[in-house]
DNA sequence: TCAATAGTGTCTGTAAGACAGTATTGT
DNA sequence: ACAATACTGTCTTACAGACACTATTGA
């Protein structure tokens, strides 16, 4: 029995399927986290993750990013999408058996939901408030590893770049990094790993204005082809390898 | 509609949820794969990847371990199993909505199943051999991203231990980095590399003896506590970043 | 002028990789 | 003795990180 290649597509184990997904922004210079508040029980008037059943012929992408779109407004995620991990523990639901796949999605700053609209219960977290947080079902767990994919992310791949606008600065991006990893960068080393990462970064013509206690107007930049950072950006570490 | 928090359990989109296991170890100084013959429609015939039905209380870890030991034989994994990804095209399976959770095992060549045994069909491929082979389903691309999870993973963390037996050599343990990452790395410098990383490997009081072409007895290790290689023992690269 | 931000120069320490040299075995 | 394998020493180069220095702005 439950031989996959030999199965009877009539009697299967029952299961649902669902996406949820983990909404990652930098707001304020912290790392923030969207939830939505549940209307129904179980786990009423709690917080969870956006998510919901995937329908009978949609890709579970697809599912994620109008899961997304209808909780929160975000239309056509301008950030990234990508697959986190799936969850399925017999009793993560009380009701009944379901497998939820979880999404990591990078947002741009840009195209938030405001802090007042909240149009279906939704709300940026910062990463502080958002740890001392109970959420509905696995979602603490789920939430945690898509901040440690995140961050983890950062080092090796091009991706800080979704969190902010083009055209954007060094100083932009060097933000990005020191809001998901919670640390300070220096500058100038900043600078030089990533102008001399090639595609990385293309430079504009045009520099940004100088900010409201001036200083030198910055290199504006677009992003380039390149997706992986080669030799990563690693975060600084504090302990060791034991 | 469709929305997670509010639905009602006896309504939901028909889904089969499914485990699929991508079976890596090193057989004859390659990385080789574990494939199952199909002996039903569709694909009849056709190789396949062992997996199966994930059961209305199972989690789905020990479903694709207990999918693993049915088809193989290998009934309690000395190595490795984790989450590889999950794949739910609409499309995937002709019959049906079928959502696969894909795992990546590593297996150590002491524990295969033998090459003829083939009690349920199961067999072993070299990597050059699986490559050039049509799979049913989607398998082909769970395979590709299973081995690009699995040479990865080589490089932070100290999986590669999960393919040799206790005790082992450093060069056991070379030769697995160089049978999955298709290279050859100075013996040398692996030596050091391997032995400076705290905790990693625990040396013992025994040596091995020495080979059929002689050559100095090398130190016998057990794994160590450490779980992480900092910093990585990267591929060599043989492009650039561009 | 000074404060602030952007970027450059320079030094130091760690580590990767090439490769030569020594150690210990079997034949 | 020689071949084979296991290490060890040493040199070169790359790069991360600290930090001083220059460049360009607003106030």
């Amino acid at each position: 029995m439950a031989d996959p290649l030999t199965y009877d597509p009539t009697e299967y184990p029952p299961f649902a399927v669902t996406v949820d997904v983990v909404a990652v922004t930098v707001r304020k210079g912290q790392l923030a986290l969207l939830r939505v508040e549940r209307g129904e029980e179980p786990h009423r008037g709690q917080w969870a993750l956006p998510g919901g059943f995937v329908k009978p012929d949609e890709d579970l992408a697809t599912a994620a990013a109008r899961e997304l779109a209808e909780e929160t407004g975000v239309d056509d995620l301008a950030g990234h999408l990508e697959q986190l991990q799936t969850y399925g523990a017999p009793d993560r639901d009380p009701r009944m058996r379901v497998v939820t796949v979880a999404y990591l999605a990078f947002a741009p700053s840009s195209q938030l939901p405001q802090a007042g609209t909240d149009a279906a219960g939704a709300r940026w977290w910062s990463i502080d408030d958002a740890t001392n947080m109970t959420l509905a079902y696995d979602h603490n767990q789920i939430l945690r590893d898509g901040v440690e994919r995140a961050r983890s992310k950062l080092e090796y791949t091009s991706l800080a770049a979704a969190f902010v606008d083009e055209p954007f600065t060094a100083a932009e991006l060097r933000r990005v990094y020191e809001a998901v990893w919670d640390v300070r960068l220096d500058p100038g080393n900043f600078w030089r790993k990533l102008s001399s990462t090639p595609s990385l970064l293309v430079p504009l013509d045009t520099r940004a204005e100088s900010g409201p206690d001036g200083g030198r107007p910055a290199q504006l930049f677009r992003r380039g082809t390149a997706t992986q950072l080669h030799p990563a950006l690693l975060r600084p570490r504090h302990g060791g390898n034991r």
